[in-house]
RNA sequence: UCCCCGGUAGCUCAACGGUAGAGCAUUCGGCUGUUAACCGAAGGGUUGUAGGUUCGAGUCCUACCCGGGGAG
């Protein structure tokens, strides 16, 4: 078996402890991994990842197929080795591009029709070569191809995008296991469904027959609100076996992040400490930080008074304001260490609440320094 | 001293004689499996000055002021 998973201990609030154990390293779950989607977290380097203790990356099957090439990657010797990261891996299959390439894609039972974003060249996605692109990337974790649909939708929508999730979960199982790789490479199965809790039962149970080493909830966190993204991913994973991983895709803001690990999350993942760093919005213990606000202009304090990364131990907020307001790239650089850092400190501090049994203290703490003046 | 070109938002510049705009800058906001070092909103003008022509002037005319270039 490619893919180990121990729950060391589960809390009664259901949030589990737990190790994930892959060809590349030990995950330590509740986990967050960071988006590198084109092989980079834009900004850091992977030795800079390793030693803010990132043990699981995600990257992205689309952008790697077309640029530099599936096939590229695998001559040269993999993903891992390409891009010097030692640790593991987790691709995501396309189908976030399904949701986010609306103008530029047509989906059918099939697969895909992308037009490339790059030069508008067109490419059919199917399960199975989304697996094909998977293995040759050689990641640790595959996703299968799935439908992610926009917010709101219909149940009629949401009922058929989940259908045919399910069947390409089926079809990319079967491609994967004809191929031998299923040894080395461990495929998920992801849970669509919409906001409609009878399709998210019916679509878990259902995928629960393939027998996935790890289930993903999908279709969440995309503009519905945090309540309902709770609602649905509870609907799933009160359904899920409790000896497999669940990785709930594509959240979430810090102050959720505990609220999803509660439901029994183990694995996250998410643009926003990297994307908006590079934006100018840092995540601090105190609530968010825009940096290029005036009042920051003379700040000779650290982004956060309460953070130990190298950012705060050594930049103050008037100087990073400078650099971003020049868009000297040496601000989208210290600010993605920083928020990475911080969510990983999160992390870190969920894992030690569940382990010493406070994750409630844990929230309770969290969100009183939110909420608290800067 | 004369000739030519120019003077419009903080900056660089648009605007057939018909409601003065853009980019950047400034201020503020957004970003959830990255088409994103991105996107959006707001504030900001006696169009160098003073006259004139016209129903109406940033635009045409006159004088002056300022800047650049040329001639002597």
């Amino acid at each position: 078996m490619a893919l180990r998973f121990e729950v060391r201990k589960t809390d009664p609030s259901g949030a589990r402890l737990g190790r994930l154990i892959t060809p590349h390293g030990v995950v330590d779950t509740p986990a967050f991994m960071p988006v590198g989607t084109a092989a980079t977290v834009k900004g850091l380097t992977q030795q800079a990842l390793e030693e803010l203790g990132v043990q699981i990356l995600l990257c992205n099957t689309y952008h790697l197929y077309l640029r530099p090439g599936h096939e590229r990657i695998g001559r040269v010797g993999g993903l891992n080795h390409f891009m010097s990261w030692p640790r593991a891996i987790l691709t995501d299959s396309g189908g976030y591009q399904v949701f986010s390439l609306a103008e530029l894609r047509e989906v059918s039972d099939a697969g895909v029709r992308f037009r490339s974003h790059l030069d508008g060249s067109e490419h059919l996605f199917t399960p199975e070569k989304a697996i094909d692109v998977q293995i040759a990337l050689g990641a640790d974790v595959l996703m299968a191809l799935d439908e992610c649909i926009e917010y709101p939708a219909s149940h009629e929508r949401a009922r058929a995008a989940a259908g045919r999730t399910f069947e390409w979960a089926r079809r990319s199982r079967e491609h994967l296991a004809a191929h031998g790789s299923a040894a080395e490479q461990a495929l998920f199965g992801i849970v669509q469904g919409g906001t409609y809790r009878e399709l998210r039962q019916q679509n878990a149970e259902q995928l629960l027959e393939l027998d996935f080493p790890g289930y993903a909830v999908g279709g969440l966190a995309v503009g519905e609100p945090h309540t309902l993204t709770c609602e649905m991913a509870a609907e799933v994973t009160a359904r899920l076996p409790a000896d497999r991983p669940r990785y709930l895709m594509g959240v979430g803001k810090p102050e959720d992040l505990a609220d999803y690990v509660r439901l029994g999350i183990d694995l996250m993942d998410c643009v926003l400490p990297t994307r908006n760093a590079r934006n100018g919005c840092l995540f601090t213990s105190q609530g968010r930080l825009l940096i290029k606000n005036a009042r920051y202009a003379e700040d000779p304090r650290p982004l956060d008074e309460a953070c130990t990364c190298l950012v705060c131990r050594s930049y103050s907020r008037a100087y990073l304001r400078h650099l971003f307001l020049a868009h000297e790239i040496l601000a989208a650089v210290l600010h993605t260490h920083h928020n990475l850092h911080f969510y990983l400190d999160i992390m870190r501090r969920i894992r030690e609440a569940i382990e010493f049994g406070d994750l409630a203290g844990f929230s309770a703490e969290f969100q009183a320094r939110l909420e608290a003046e800067p």
